[in-house]
RNA sequence: GGGCGAUUAGCUCAGUUGGUUAGAGCGCUCCCCUCACACGGGAGAGGUCAAAGGUUCGAGUCCUUUAUCGCCCACCA
């Protein structure tokens, strides 16, 4: 047997065969969890994208997520991780409308429901990507419980939410200005715009005034002059000397040659720029608001497709910079363009495809956030939600007291089409009469669809067309994967989760919407069906109890990013492949690697020496195993069975104590092990993955190999049998505990060696077997201390071998003194480990201070120590 | 324009509520292929904790200012 075990670990094989066991054997299944603590463990999975696969990114959230997981199930919780994937609404899109462009096809050539069904088919091939790296990478997942966001029961909890939130007028539709992707071709919320400072221009445009002597302008700033052909006024502020007289009159539109007001409004600042502005309501949100305020016509002069449309006159067909490059043309040709400078200001993209957004009235759905908002904020105040890093939840209570409404809708055609039918005589909206849905080629869609209108009782009824927001569905997912709205075991077991961990890049996105729909929606008050007794109940506004969070902790981890800082990406070539990593060095090495690192509060940066480290160290665990199974031999020999020594019964009531001495290391092993475990339990309840590790780590490598084998190594082959039986137990327990200790993070590994250990019949995994919990007598502190004390005469012999070079295979004499009598018992007790250990010949116990004369002396508070230089210094 | 964070050994980073000689990994130097492991063992060198001021018996840790870098939010044309 022993000669099975190769000198170096190699994870490969070892990795797939555990990853394909745990998952055909359903290990992770939460009613196979020991469930012994009467505590419960849920989280849900942040749902990735069906278009990707995995990233680092992953990794390091999958890894921190699975660590709990796992230290809470071996705790004896019962323990869940709901995961499924996320439909990505735009992303996925994107990509299958990017497949289709290669074919020359356009979506709108096949029409809706042919596009999905190509979306459909889409997905069937390649969404299950990331499960199967997932599955390879150790996740234990709950994947009896699995769920996509699309599938007809999230689809029937996505109705359910709509129309609640309708019915209480939380929803609503209207003409406003959203964030337009003239690339996209839908509305975007602001959440998904994001900002890049550029340098542009600014362009300084002269407007005529109306009935003024030629050659009399004002001059007007703009850095979007494309933007003046939907100009409806001009301002200046009420109060500026210069223009008050002007407040009221006219001026000339230049290239429309419209007459538009002057008007005064206190918006305008007087300091920038010349002080007056140009008014495009359609195209600006600053001036939609201001035109409201005065009644100003809303000119939109730009097509889907940002181009400008009719209402842009002659250049109506332009695309919208190709207009701009004409606009300014013309001006300067008129001697209207009085000046061009160069402006720094910040450019509004599309999160997605990076088109630069365009502001744009439209008619769109929207949520009213502050209702939602305040509960939320209060239930993070009140801490009935944990959120850390402590700065992450500074920084959501800010977002949620600045909140603003959030579009809903999306003019695509991939997502939960919105379940309301507009009628074509009076217009009225008819939202479907409750939240079920019907399967039409195996996908959900609304089937409670109305047929007739209710104000005018006309029978041509459109369903609309938008689909919602991927956010929309995401942010119900931690109780629409627990069957939400449905009252079902699982939602009364597992709801509200324990925890989510999600990437702060997403707060606002995910977690804070998460919070808001679960305050709002979720809770003991549901009844199952919905209508309008539901609603008319809902309304009653729910307090935020703690019935209704839809996590009780959340915790945001960092990013990881490349050498120079900046994100990993995949467009720019600088991600990070972590399955080609696992192919390198070991999944486990990866996931200590990244674990280590997770200190909270500060992103990660890779680095290969750590993933180094990190294999080394996985290396290490697994030789110390084979350490102890390799020299089985020796004790076999002696006619001692592992079963006598390493049985679980034999494990449970370690440590074994001596008849006579050399017990010393063994109460010491446990002791250290007693307290690295309440070390372990502080730093994973409170996030400190790293430090988990590096506790580990440290007792690991620093105590249990370089010390603890090291020191009891001549017991393991000890000829008088009750020292060997007694060493080996204890050397198999603190070895079993040390890798349930590290199973959490290195699952992979621990495995393996765990079941080369005998195990009670029927014991699956160490992942279902126990955390280990410190006996009562593993805590000695005598011990501690009197090993530290030994340490350091170990380290001093060995320190001064080396300063004095001396030759390192020869053995040398030393003389050992001591004012306390403790020590000199301690020293006299563990002579054999000293001089084996500072590879000594002698070692002398004196009485009084000791002289340097033919060798050596080194002095600390308890001790001096001398060594004597005999022919062993011949060497230098 | 607001907000947040960072600046600690050559490199990558720890250092929770202020308290004895500031830690780890990698790298480096010296020695050792000793019967689990060279993905190893042993012993070392290396830091005015960005700068200046302040609070304190005592500060890497708290306060102020400055410098450099990074991130997030934001409707100044």
């Amino acid at each position: 047997m022993p000669q099975e075990i190769p000198k170096a670990y190699e994870p490969q094989e070892i990795e797939e065969r555990w990853a394909k066991a745990w998952f055909e054997e359903q290990v992770f299944r939460a009613e196979n969890s020991r469930a012994s603590s009467g505590e419960t463990f849920s989280i849900a999975l942040p749902p990735p994208n069906v278009t990707g696969s995995i990233h680092i990114g992953h990794m390091l959230e999958h890894t921190q997520i699975d660590m709990l997981v796992r230290w809470h199930r071996m705790r004896g919780d019962r323990t869940l991780w709901v995961p499924g994937m996320d439909h990505a609404g735009i992303a996925t899109q994107f990509v299958v409308e990017r497949m289709l462009a290669k074919e020359g096809i356009k979506r709108q050539d096949l029409g809706r429901e042919e596009f999905e069904r190509r979306v459909w088919k889409w997905k069937a091939e390649s969404g299950g990507a990331i499960k199967g790296q997932m599955i390879r990478l150790g996740a234990s997942c709950d994947w009896t419980r699995e769920h996509f966001t699309l599938e007809p029961k999230l689809y029937r909890a996505v109705l359910e939410a709509f129309l609640r939130l309708y019915h209480e007028g939380l929803i609503y539709r209207g003409r406003y200005m959203v964030n337009w992707c003239p690339r996209c071709q839908t509305a975007i919320s602001d959440l998904e715009v994001v900002h890049h400072e550029r340098t542009g221009e600014i362009w300084n445009i002269r407007y005529a005034l109306a009935g003024a002597p030629a050659g009399q302008f004002l001059v007007v700033a703009t850095t979007r002059p494309e933007t003046m052909l939907g100009d409806t006024a001009l301002a200046v502020h009420p109060e500026d000397e210069r223009y008050k007289h002007l407040i009221g009159k006219k001026a000339i539109l230049p290239l429309m040659n419209r007459e538009i007001p002057i008007v005064a409004d206190s918006y305008v600042d007087r300091e920038f720029g010349t002080g007056v502005v140009k008014i495009t309501p359609a195209h600006d949100p600053n001036d939609f608001e201001l035109g409201k305020r005065h009644n100003l016509a809303v000119i939109d002069v730009m097509t889907p497709d940002g181009h400008i449309n009719e209402a842009g006159g002659a250049y109506a067909g332009l695309e919208r910079f190709a207009a701009r490059g004409r606009v300014v043309k013309d001006l300067q040709e008129l001697g209207l363009l009085e000046s061009v400078k160069e402006h720094a200001h910040a450019v509004g993209t599309c999160d997605r495809c990076k088109a630069i957004v365009e502001p744009r009235i439209s008619t769109q759905w929207f949520c009213k956030m502050k209702p939602l908002a305040e509960p939320a904020r209060e239930a993070v105040l009140a801490g009935v939600i944990e959120v850390a890093p402590p700065n992450q939840r500074t920084i959501l209570l800010n977002w949620l007291d600045n909140i603003r409404d959030w579009c809903i809708s999306r003019q695509l055609w991939w997502g939960h089409r919105i379940p309301v039918w507009h009628c074509a005589g009076c217009q009225e909206m008819i939202p479907a009469a409750d939240s079920r849905v019907e399967i039409v080629e195996g996908h959900a869609r609304a089937a409670s669809v109305p047929t007739k209108c209710p104000k005018c009782g006309g029978t041509k009824l459109e369903q609309d067309q938008d689909v919602l927001d991927t956010w929309f569905s995401s942010a119900l997912w931690p109780f629409s994967t627990l069957g939400w709205p449905d009252n079902t075991d699982d939602l009364k077991h597992f709801y509200p989760t324990s925890l989510l961990i999600s990437g702060y890049d997403i707060l606002f996105f995910w977690d804070a919407r998460m919070i808001m729909m679960g305050l709002h929606l979720s809770g003991a008050r549901f009844a199952g069906n919905s209508g309008a007794e539901i609603h008319a109940q809902r309304n009653a506004a729910a307090p935020a109890t703690e019935n209704t969070i839809p996590f009780r902790r959340l915790y945001l981890h960092s990013l990881v990013r490349t050498a120079d800082g900046s994100k990993m990406s995949k467009t720019k070539g600088t991600g990070v492949d972590p399955l080609q990593l696992t192919q390198q060095y070991g999944t486990d090495a990866l996931r200590y690697m990244l674990a280590s690192m997770s200190a909270p509060g500060t992103d990660i940066i890779l680095s290969d020496d750590r993933i180094l480290g990190a294999r080394a160290f996985a290396n290490k665990i697994w030789n110390a195993a084979r350490f102890l199974f390799v020299n089985l031999e020796k004790i076999e020999a002696q006619g001692i069975a592992l079963e006598e020594i390493a049985a679980p019964e034999i494990r449970a009531r370690a440590p074994y104590a001596f008849a006579g001495e050399g017990g010393l290391a063994h109460r010491w092993i446990f002791a250290r092990l007693a307290g690295v475990c309440a070390q372990v339990n502080d730093a994973l309840a409170n996030f400190r993955f790293h430090e988990a590790c590096q506790t580990i780590y440290h007792f690991f490598w620093g105590d249990f190999c370089d010390w603890y084998i090291e020191w009891v190594k001549p017991q393991l082959s000890s000829s008088d049998r009750e020292t060997a039986l007694a060493a080996w137990r204890n050397i198999f327990a603190a070895l079993d505990a040390a890798l349930r200790l590290l199973h959490p993070v290195m699952p992979f590994l621990t495995e393996e060696l765990w079941h080369r250990l005998p195990q009670a019949s029927g014991a699956r995994s160490i992942a279902l077997d126990a955390f280990p919990e410190p006996r009562a007598n593993w805590t000695d502190a005598a011990a501690i201390e009197e090993m530290n004390a030994l340490q350091e005469i170990v380290t001093a012999a060995r320190n001064m071998r080396s300063e004095m070079k001396l030759d390192p295979k020869r053995k040398v004499a030393a003389e050992f003194s001591t004012a306390e009598p403790a020590v000199r018992k301690l020293a006299t007790e563990n002579r054999d480990a000293l001089l084996r250990l500072g590879a000594l010949s002698s070692l002398e116990i004196i009485s009084g201070r000791l002289n340097s004369e033919g060798g050596a002396v080194r002095s600390n508070a308890q001790f001096d120590l001398k060594i004597i230089f005999g022919d062993a210094a011949d060497k230098t």
